[in-house]
Order: structure tokens, then sequence, then C-alpha cells
DNA sequence: CTGAAAGCGCTAACAT
DNA sequence: ATGTTAGCGCTTTCAG
């Protein structure tokens, strides 16, 4: 006799109240037919008669069957999910990639497990453990922690499934990458703010991950090239992505603000510090664009809700999501990789100005 | 002949380049031991001599033997992941509910499958069916569609798998609950406004989901129990999530601010129409809170980064997010539900003041 | 302490 | 068009 037997009539399972989940072999006795033949209808894959079908359905639809996905990607070797690894949720600026990759991956019929590696590189290194474990058919990675970049876990790993890196700040072999051009982006509102006559620009940055490496270079190389580059222009404000950047930022800008010999502008490394620097402004008596320019970096809906809007520059985090599922679909079955930079668009809005 | 012979060597895969991952018959062959006994060691629950300890270790390490949770999942029917669906994650205040369950998760050895429903009821019984699929321990939902909660699609799905659901407009049988009480928080932030002096307080709110419903209420019974309830000091934006949402609700309340006749305070229904608000007052000539004081909704990380900081109701978003998952593994354990409900906290900052 | 073998739910040859 | 059956990788009795 089978276990199931009556369990469509509510038979009870491990005293927890839950009806026992319907297998294909319950759908089979109950409709009459093979196990083949339910998974043929089920999978609608093979030629099956009208009325066998209508029979299976039936009883799919009584007994409330549901495939089992794991007994399915086992047998078959596949897997449609995908692991997903982020820093962090609490910023914007990720919780907007997560929202791209998820959507391109539920438009391919797969699955995200999201993981958050807490700016933690031991766990980073656990996380992905776990989801080789899980049977991921790849990974994503956004701002992988450099350490664990340097070193050869992530070459290792790649050998094993398929990767692809978000903004990583080095590249791994046999592994796909995309990323913005940060540094053209730098480019472009320094480059903006100078042709509105700006000379003494702030860069304000903060000390964590790669990407400020790369923006602190870029206001280096453009400074220097116009012979304005001064050291202690450049304001670090320390852990850029915690709760408290926007404040750090303000209190830094305390006395650098105001009088005529100091700077006219900045230029932030991402959107919060922006802010920072517009609550600096206001408390210092400047008014923003007239007496004071700023600009942010990622456009994040931060940047349109504070006053005036904050000019910033497009990080257009949905499609960076969207080409890291595609890139990674394009791993999974060909084995290539490929490396796209997406580049990075000026957003022009009210927080910067002419000098008046 | 096995088919991964020689796989340690480097042997091949499908054409992608891939090493085939090392099984636990890989593995007992290498280490000349049977698969139990791999099985007992990976897994540390039966005595296994010292000296065939080593051997089996030494073996999956040189193999990168990474055991498939799937198989056992299958073998064992337990499931160690867990679904989470979320209208979105455009919304910050998702996100750090997201952050917590993710935690917590993580700490009880779980893995979060993530999906977004996008505001879309078809969409989310989709997800549902496909967590279902996918063999998750257990689901949580946070602010699940009206439609979907009234209809009897979650009253079938909680007699097939654990239901926690956070924030849920209704009740469902069989299912555990976690939300704030957004009613109690909403008399707070009222009460705060009429101690300080302000009579003429508009409502702004928006359109969609229970929770506004929820706060309404509390609004009219606040004022009218003070004789001070006017249906036009409610201003409906639309919808409260999108990222427009500050914008329309600065427009909606242009001509609605300064002169000596018109409200006083705006009691908001989150931290974005708040600010909303704020850049309103600011664009009427009106101080914060010297002439005019507002109070938000949530306590996401915007009410601190804008100037003047928003005073607002505490969600404690990451709590929502633990108590959730501990609900739901009790309720994996034990079969028993339970509903807790959280107390909203006021958070005082500096947009809120006495008429001066 | 260790091995052999059954079987989790499913798919895909291979028969019929 | 449909049924039979051999596994996918793993855990877990049951024997030794």
């Amino acid at each position: 006799m089978r276990k199931s037997a009556g369990k469509a009539s509510g038979e009870l399972r491990n005293s927890t109240g839950l009806v026992g989940r319907a297998t294909i072999v319950d759908v089979a006795q109950k409709a009459g037919v093979s196990v083949a033949t339910v998974s043929r209808v089920v999978n609608g894959n093979y030629p099956v008669r009208e009325c066998t079908r209508k029979k299976v359905q039936e009883a799919i639809g009584e007994l409330r069957y549901v495939p089992n996905i794991q007994a399915r990607e086992l047998n078959t070797r596949h897997s449609s999910s995908v692991g997903v690894v982020v820093p962090s949720f609490y910023n914007m600026y990720f919780a907007e990639i997560v929202d791209g990759i998820e959507e391109m991956l539920h438009r391919n019929g797969f699955s995200m497990l999201l993981t958050c590696m807490q700016n933690n590189a031991v766990l980073e290194r656990e996380c992905v453990r776990n989801l080789v474990s899980r049977n991921v058919s790849g990974i994503i990675l956004a701002s992988p922690d450099t350490e664990n970049v340097g070193a050869e876990f992530y070459d290792l790993t790649s050998r094993q499934v398929p990767l692809v890196f978000v903004n990583s700040p080095l590249s791994i072999s046999n592994a796909s990458h995309v990323s913005n051009d940060e540094h053209a982006g730098m480019i472009l509102a320094l480059e903006h703010l100078y042709d509105i006559g700006h000379r003494r620009i702030l860069l304000v940055c903060g000390d964590n991950g790669g990407a400020y490496l790369m923006k602190k270079m870029a206001y280096r190389e453009f400074m220097d090239s116009r012979g304005l580059y001064t050291e202690e222009n450049i304001i670090n404000i320390g852990d850029g992505n915690s709760i408290d950047a926007a404040e750090r930022t303000e209190r830094l800008l305390e006395g650098r603000l105001g009088d005529p010999s100091s700077a006219t502008a900045a230029c932030c490394c991402n959107d919060v510090m922006a802010c920072g620097v517009l609550n600096a402004a206001r408390h210092a008596g400047l008014s923003v664009p007239e007496q004071f320019s700023v600009t942010g970096f990622d456009n994040t809906p931060l940047s349109r809700y504070v006053d005036p809007e904050i000019t910033t520059v497009d990080q257009n985090m949905a499609k960076l999501g969207h080409v890291a599922v595609k890139l990674l679909l394009e791993k999974i079955e060909t084995g290539k990789d490929r490396n796209v930079v997406l580049e990075n668009h000026l957003v022009m809005r009210k927080s910067t100005g002419f000098l008046s």
C-alpha cells in the first residue's frame, strides 16, 4: 500500500497541520495513467491524447499537484535558479541593481537566491559556497570584496560555476564582467562644473571599495591637467554607504564653505554625500546653485527627493542588472565570457549653476 | 566504467569550459570508502574512525567536493530555503525588511529565494506557486495584494506550506502574521502635533494598500474627537511608493500653504511624502519647523538625509523582518501560528516644533 | 565502525 | 500514444 493513499482527502503529515504535497505518482494513480504520461502533460514536450490529458489535468487540479523542481533538476542536471550576492540591501544603489536582476531572471524563467555579505569577505566566500551547494546555474556578484577578488578564491570558483561580476575592482579570468565607466562619469561631472565656471572644486569621497579609487584618479587627472589640483580639496568621509554618511559629510564640510577663497563647488562620489553637502551649504548660508554647486553620483531616487534636485551621474542600475543576467545566461549556454562597460550619463538638475 | 573517471584531473563538461562537479561517489572512490561513509563525515552524524575521516576529507579537498543540497533535501524531505515575496525593492521600506529577513534566515542556516511581484496580483500568485514548486519550507509575504488576501488563494496555499504575512491588510487562517500598529503610530504623530499647538493638520496619504486606510481612520478618529475634522484636509497623492511621490506631493500642496487660514502642519503616511511637503513649504517661503511642521512615517534613511531631519514614526523594519522569520521557523517546527503586533515609536527630529 | 541497498520525485530513453 | 525502468546525488536503515 502506498504511503499516500487517501492523501487527497486530507491526510495530515508530520503534526504540523499541513497536507502532504501530492507527487507525480499520486497524480498518475488518480488519473489511472503512468508517471511518464503525467510528466508529459506537465511538460508538454511529447504528444498526449486529448482525453488522457484531460484526465491528468483533472487529477492535478484536485490534488493541487505542484511539480517538485528540485527533483526535476536533480534528474536533468539543469538548474533554473541563480545566486546573487550583494554587500547590503541598505543602499538604494544595490536595491535597484537587484531589482533589475530579479526582473530579468524572472523574465527568463529563473529564480533568484539572494544573499547579503554585509561587507564581510569571509561571509562572502561562505555565501558563494552555499550557493554552489544549492546547485545554482550561475552566480552574480555585485561589488565583491577586493580581498577575495585578489585572492585565488574566485579563480577557482569560476571553474566550477559561471560567474558574472558587477562593478568588480579587478577582472577575474573565466568570468564575465559588467560595470559602469565611473571614470568617464566622473569626468562628465567635472567637465560640467568646469564649463559653468567652477575652478575650485572639492572631491567628496569614501574610503571603501574600488570605485572611489577610480573616481579619485579621474578627479586628479582632470584637475591636474588644468593646474587646479590640490590634495586638500579631497574630502574623505569614511564609509560612504552607511546610514550616517550624509551627516558625516556635513560635519566635515563645516568651516570649508562660504569664505571667498574656498571652493565654489563639490563633486560627490554618491548621492548621499551630495545630500550632506546640500545641507552643509544651507547651514553656511549659501544658496545652491546660485552660490555653490553640487553634483552627486548614481542617480538614486534620493537625488530627486531633495531640494534642489541634485545634478548627478546616472549609473542606470536597472540596466546594470539586466546586462548582468544576460551575460550570465550567455555564459551558462556557451561558456564564453564577455566584458561590458556601460556608459554613464549626466543628469542635469537644479543643484548646479553658473556662478553669479 | 564510471562517467566521471579522471574528473579530478580536469575533464571538461558540456562544452562550457566548466569542470564537472564532483559527487559523493567520486569522493568515495578516491578515498576508497563507501558513499555512506563519505556522507557520515560530511554530516558528522555518525562515528567514523579518525584515519578514515582524514582520507575522506583529503579526497573532498582535492576534488573540491561540495554536497548537492538539492539531492540531500529531496532525500530527507526537508528544505532549508524559504521564499520571500515583496511588492518592490524600489522602496527602502521593503529593502530594510528584506535585509532583516535575510539576516535572520542566514543566522538559522536558511537561504532566501526572493521574488518581486511588482504590485501585480496575478504575478504574486505565480510567484507563490513557483516557490512552492521549488520546495521552500515556508514563505514570507510582505504587504500582499488585498485581492489575493481576500480570495481563497492564500487559504488554500496555507494548507500546503507555512505562511507568514508581514503587514497584511487581512488575516489569513492557518498563517502567522506580524505587523506594526500603524493606527497607534498615526495617533502618536498626531498627538505630538496637537501637543505642540497644531490644530489645522493636513493628512497626506496615498491610495494603494491597506495601510493607508488604517492611517486615514486613525486620522479621522483623532481629529473628529476634537472637532477638527474636515475632509478637505486629506490629500491623496495617488501611488505613494512610486519614484515621483515626492514631486506629486509638492505639486498638490501648492497653494494650500502659507495663507493664514490654511494648515500649520502636515502628517504624512510615509517619509517620501514628508519630503515633498518639506520642499513645498520651502517654496512657499515657510520655514520648517518655525512656521510649519511635518511628520513622516517609516523612519527610512531618507528622513535623516534631508534638512531639516524629519520627525517620523519608526516602523523598525529590521525587527519586522526578524520576527517574520521567527514566526516562520516556529510554524515550520510546530505548525502553530501566531500574530504579533509591534509597537511604533515616534522619532523626534527637526521638522516639528511649536508655532512661533 | 563500515558497506550495501532502497528510495526521495522526477525525466528520458527504450519498449510496446 | 503510453508504459516501464534506470538513474540524478544523496541519506539512512539494516547487516555485518
